[in-house]
DNA sequence: CAAGGTGCATCAGTGACATAATACAGCGCG
DNA sequence: CGCGCTGTATTATGTCACTGATGCACCTTG
């Protein structure tokens, strides 16, 4: 049967982004390093890279060798403006189909709030 | 960077599982034999075999060998139900949450309708 | 310079996934 | 019966995402 669990870098990378959208991390703080994230995590320092990685490669972080990885300003701002595009674009769509068809009114969701 | 696509046997029966709570496979008819399933999506006969495998294990259908697999009376609302009640507990938390971080107002998105 | 911290490149192992090639057991129909 | 269709069990192979262990280059600090 197997399962499907997802990526714990993919886990992580969530997590880091959650983390820099509501301030967590703040802009122009360092970001926990590589190897004290993956022991509080208790996951590999290689599996963290590659989570980190990911925002390197979209700015929003910057490197400064031998010495951590820093938040740029704007990341907050960049970050849940991309992610709320995405889930707008790629993930509503088909989620308003499902829920549809599973008979889930969203907005009686709502009130349960 | 790697991928992260969904398994395709998980996808073939999230297609069925659409398929028969929308009735195009309804109750008390004959699912698509595992070849022709798997010649019409491209896929191995093994892996809808995979995928229909979950829903004779629920009790959603029903084997004949030598026949074919027919879907039982009731599984449209059955599963219905089932997959209702997942996607309300495990999956609308952690998205409410997330779409709250994201500054989206679920309102909105109806409007689009 | 020496020590300890950073990120990162390289190599390797593991397991899920998908495919393939057969073979078998059961049923319907001519 | 014989043919063709069902699902299924078996075995094997290949691929790839994921994870991990090791070592290196770089920086800061004393």
């Amino acid at each position: 049967m197997t399962q499907q669990s997802r990526p714990v870098y993919l886990k992580l990378r969530d997590q880091i982004a959650a983390a820099i959208i509501e301030g967590v991390y703040a802009e122009g703080e360092m970001l926990p390093s590589v190897r004290a994230f993956a022991a509080e995590q208790g996951a590999n320092p290689l599996t963290v890279a590659k989570a980190y990685q990911q925002f390197q490669a979209d700015g929003l972080v910057e490197v400064q060798r031998g010495v951590g990885m820093y938040v740029v300003r704007g990341a907050a701002e960049k970050l849940r403006r991309s992610e709320r595009e995405q889930f707008l674009a790629r993930e509503w769509p088909e989620l308003k189909v499902r829920m549809k068809r599973l008979g889930i009114d969203p907005t009686e969701l709502l009130a349960h709030s």
